[in-house]
DNA sequence: GCCCAATGGTTTGAATCTCAACCATTAAGA
DNA sequence: TCTTAATGGTTGAGATTCAAACCATTGGGC
């Protein structure tokens, strides 16, 4: 057998390789609680499962998930209260957009892609699916609290919105795909101005998204969560290309 | 703060928390190559990356690959030789459709609807995406190896098709997803039973999506793509939840 | 025939993580 | 006021995983 790449003949097979153990188990557990604060699954009030729960469901010990609950305590994310009705809390502390790593123009490209297949996606399929009156009802309070949020809390609103149309579907599949894409997406979203008037026009947006996927219109709701994600993807990439085309 | 579930208020957060570590070291990196393996990514004939570089992508110790490597080659997958020019290469050996997981006629629908939705995207953003002449040499390789190979391999060449598709995005999120959609789907498939006249109608819709692609038509690309695998849907919901149904 | 370098194979000690048992706190109910 | 039970807090032993150093094999080149 003769190889022409190390790994043998043909397209290398390197990017389908991909890490079963990305970091250590104390900094993914970190990213993993962090990055469900940022999209909403976890909003401020929110008590989180009891530890020996939490622990259970991330499939780490509970020594490894109180160091991380200790580390997000310090950095002021959470409340604790020992006792009977005690647990653990989430603050109303919004995550800095820290400096989140730099991505190539083909990385950036690579996200937004993604998120719109997913998202797009999503309604479509929500709008296919059977709703319960439950879920429609978190659909429209999801979509109100976007709408009457302050500005401090939008990124965190709108993930959930998001989020909500992906449970809508029945997958979970669809949920995970739906939390990483948002948690990729916010890294850049998040060097990007609010400005109110896009925010009220996101705003519309979700409105005649939700809509749609209430109705039943299944074109629809893809139509215009393409154009919804179009919209971003615009700022986005005259924000952050425009400026990476510049400083090349 | 009033609590309605465990959880806090509304919706619960449960479906959100996902494993960071769904099992040991040695189990997720064993079915993390398994997968790769029958997804096509390494096809027989293949040489793994050597153990040290393999390791590091995979973010485990050589000493935690060497004992999963050691698993499948005794499970007949890989052959090892030593020396220079040695290495790891993987044997025509085909995985037996074991017995998967049972799962909820929910959780079919779930992963048949995640496929969907990642497929599709794949197509459109395929056709929209600027084609190497390599890459374009890749996806016609791709088509005809399922074409021309034996029913044996089918399952691992439809697979590594698909996955050309995801490469052809330039999205690695994609391309990730795209292997997790057909890693799930296939524990599915490979229950029902490959017939002639299926396969010869899959490849001709293989053929047709790959001309949309080349030609650039994201619109035709995307249907296709829905048809060929409502297809394959309509076989598994038939045979699968019909049996269910009958069981139940 | 010897050398070299790229591969797999082995061993040892350290780091990380897990598990399980037990303690302390706390608010509601009797 | 005492009890209860559900929560967080602590400790020690063991398992898992890792890192690094070194050995053995092997085929091509000189």
């Amino acid at each position: 057998m003769e190889a022409s790449e190390a790994e043998g003949e043909g397209v290398p097979a390197g990017p389908l390789i991909r890490p079963v153990r990305p970091g250590n188990a104390l900094e993914t557990t970190f990213e993993a609680l962090l990055d469900l604060i940022k999209v909403g699954a976890f909003p401020p009030g929110w008590r989180l499962p009891p530890e020996r729960d939490l622990a259970a469901r991330l499939g780490v010990s509970r020594t490894t998930l109180r160091s991380v609950l200790q580390d997000l305590q310090a950095a002021g994310f959470l409340e604790v209260r020992r006792g009977r009705y005690g647990g653990t809390v989430v603050t109303d502390a919004v995550p800095e957009a820290s400096e989140t790593a730099v991505h190539s123009p083909a990385e950036i490209n690579g996200i937004l892609v993604y998120r719109r297949v997913i998202e797009a996606g999503v309604a479509r399929v929500a709008a296919q699916s059977t709703l319960t009156a439950e879920r429609r009802s978190a659909l429209r309070a999801a979509c109100r609290a976007v709408r009457e949020g302050e500005a401090a809390h939008y990124r965190r609103l709108d993930s959930r919105f998001h989020i909500a149309l992906a449970e809508a579907t029945g997958s979970q599949h669809l949920v995970d795909a739906a939390v990483e894409a948002r948690s990729l997406a916010n890294g850049l979203l998040n060097r990007i101005p609010l400005l109110p008037s896009n925010l009220e026009n996101s705003n519309r947006q979700h409105e005649r998204i939700l809509a749609a996927v209430l109705e039943g219109d299944a074109e629809q709701a893809e139509a215009l969560a393409c154009e919804h994600l179009e919209g971003t993807e615009s700022l986005l990439r005259g924000f952050l290309l425009g400026d990476e085309g510049r400083s090349g």
